[in-house]
DNA sequence: CAGAATTAAATGCGTTTGCAAATATCCCGG
DNA sequence: CCGGGATATTTGCAAACGCATTTAATTCTG
């Protein structure tokens, strides 16, 4: 036992050790999955906010500009900003919402949707590497965990 | 089948739903647990950053800064700047290679070991709160599976 | 139903980031 | 042992980011 763990009674990151610490693991996997993916997008006049925006819209039609912020992991004001340049490009359009003139709802168009077709591919690539190797079954059960764990620690319903 | 499919062979997002698509789940907790992590930190002068390049000097010992950053998953340059900082706050000491003189070897001082004993009980908050409710032994699934991938992913031996 | 409190989105502003270039050192072939 | 190419780190710079504030609209409360 560690002086520190002795002291305060939880195990400290040397005992759990890096490679064991699931966060750790995450950041280091997620880490070289965006950064792979953002030299790809750089070629496509795209930033990892405005791809974000897009995946998400191309599943989820017409949220609120605070939901699409959850959804897309983008900070609202970023997210902002990244809307601004995905409608100056003709790739979605903002409109107010009918029932809440505060509220901005976005929607994608068919620009918008060939953009996202046009990376998808390479994010399908990297995601295939990732799981290369890993059973179908190990790959479902992986999934299931990750969705408890996004129910624990969301703020949000959504 | 849509249409997107039965042109390029490929399952689409949309096929695959964002809440079973793997990058996107992982994304959405780390983005959480990050910006939790974050905020917490601010209120003792720490950075991402800076946080993670003690955290990971914590655990290994001496390390060239090329390889912390790649175990702090942090740009070279954004690292390098955080040493500075770190080095000026007397966190850590930089030290020229025996033998390389190119190469700098980071040192965790006995202050940067006790700020990162300072922030570890949020940390392992933020992680147990994310596992709340998971199984031992699924959770050691899971890491198992974090570890295959990043096997995958990386493009370095460590 | 008036006014306070809340919520949505955008914006100002200082900081941080990441790419690319610079600097310093090392290694290899001839 | 000299010069070209590789490698380790730092730094210049423009773009991106996030916090806090602002503006605008809605909802709650007495």
């Amino acid at each position: 036992m560690t002086d520190q763990r002795r002291i305060t009674g939880l195990p400290g990151l040397a005992e759990i050790g890096l490679g064991n610490f699931a966060p750790y693991l995450m950041n280091r996997i997620m880490g070289r999955y965006n950064a792979s993916l953002r030299a790809d997008l750089a070629g496509l006049g795209l930033t990892t906010p405005k791809m974000r925006a897009l995946a998400v819209l191309s599943v989820i039609d017409a949220p609120l500009i605070r939901e699409l912020a959850v959804y897309a992991v983008v900070e609202q004001s970023t997210l902002s900003r990244a809307l601004d340049q995905l409608a100056g490009e003709g790739l979605i359009q903002r409109e107010t919402d009918a029932g809440d003139s505060r509220a901005t709802r976005v929607h994608i168009t068919a620009a918008g949707c060939a953009a996202f077709e046009a990376m998808w591919p390479q994010m399908a690539a990297a995601y295939a590497r990732m799981f290369q190797g890993i059973p179908e079954d190990e790959h479902r059960a992986f999934v299931a965990t990750l969705q408890k764990m996004l129910g624990n620690i969301r703020k949000h319903d959504f």
